[in-house]
DNA sequence: CCCTGCTAAATTGTTAACAATTTAATTTGA
DNA sequence: TCAAATTAAATTGTTAACAATTTAGCAGGG
């Protein structure tokens, strides 16, 4: 309701399509990435790849080395992912308890949208749209609970779902995000809680 | 030891400073950065200090708008920071572990210089070299353990550090390092992690 | 066969110019 | 005088060319 007409330039454009790229496991661990056959297969020049490729870098998607370009990060270890899913966890129940005491009708309208899109997605077992309708249903109530920390859980979300995506199976996840929308709609934040705790593992 | 003649181009070092001004408070919050300012003042051309810009706005330190540029961050809430909090402190718990059973005595030399720079730049009331080197030291031990993490972790501790800069005491800042440092040297895992929690607040 | 040093290609780093957009100032009309 | 429309300035977005660096290939000597 607030930001209308925002005309997003390439870069933006570019950093999502390669993250979406990176998620779906179109990379390889390690794989270096070129910014001229990236920028002629968006078909602009390199400015607003490298531009792309910076932001991700920062997310921690990408590594970056002087004059040798960005190239996929490796893998978490098993500890390290443990790790991030737990502070992810614990963003996530923050936002969910700024979040919950003023959901409006339009939230639930707009999460309603998010699960259906995510369910759609799970039922035809597309990879690149599970991971990022997922992501985007999440998104919504940390956005709204907390701007600020926007970016930090983009960036922990992404290193976590790099890591296990191709396991889950869809049944579980459409579960358990249609457990975690129901609590929200009955607006019981211990029950919300106890559902995100079971998806974000 | 083991990066050698990494000659870093002038977006890192302008990513650096800018960092820094931004810690000890050069910049007012919401106010906007001008990218041709900071070229003429680097002495380069917009492109680098774009790429800066760019990864700092990851970091969440500035906030960017498409053709509007970047703008320093608004400051967290308290919530905001508690949790921001929260989380450094369960990853730099997760590397403490990680790095006391492994630690080298190179590592421990390369520590003790570090906390001397702190110390000096403590009983030198130094507000901008207090902030860098007790980062600095933080890193050591996060980039030893887990250099996956460290970007993660740098986006933590800036923003944590952003916010209660002016208030801290440099007395305290040095005595909660030296306990952490001297557990280290003992090579007690459970002290070090006690210190830790007293220092990261 | 392997190693060293050189050459050429590929790639990133930087720059300056231009295009598109936003912001400020000015004019115009009621 | 005030408000809307218009113009001008400032700022960001994008591009192509050039510089610096790294990488790969190759020749020559041991």
């Amino acid at each position: 309701m607030s930001k209308v007409s925002n005309r997003l330039g390439f870069s933006d454009h570019i950093c999502d399509i390669i993250r979406r790229q990176l998620i779906s496991g179109k990379f390889a661990h390690d794989e270096p990435i070129r910014e001229q056959k990236l920028a002629t297969r968006f078909g602009t020049s390199r400015g607003p790849v490298r531009d792309a490729l910076l932001r991700l870098t920062q997310e921690g998607i990408l590594a970056y080395e002087t004059n040798k370009g960005v190239r996929v990060n490796s893998p978490l270890s098993e500890e390290e992912r443990d790790v991030v899913v737990g502070m992810r966890l614990q963003l996530e129940k923050f936002c969910m308890r700024k979040f919950i005491p003023v959901v409006t009708s339009s939230d639930l309208d707009q999460i309603s949208i998010l699960l259906e899109r995510l369910s759609s997605a799970c039922k035809r077992a597309s990879l690149p749209e599970v991971a990022e309708s997922d992501l985007a249903l999440h998104r919504y109530w940390v956005a709204q609970a907390s701007p600020h920390l926007e970016s930090t859980w983009l960036g922990l979300s992404v290193r976590m779902i790099m890591k296990y995506t191709r396991l889950s199976k869809y049944e579980d996840i459409e579960k358990e995000h249609t457990n975690i929308v129901s609590a929200i709609l009955e607006k019981d934040l211990e029950k919300t809680l106890i559902c995100l705790e079971a998806n974000i593992i």
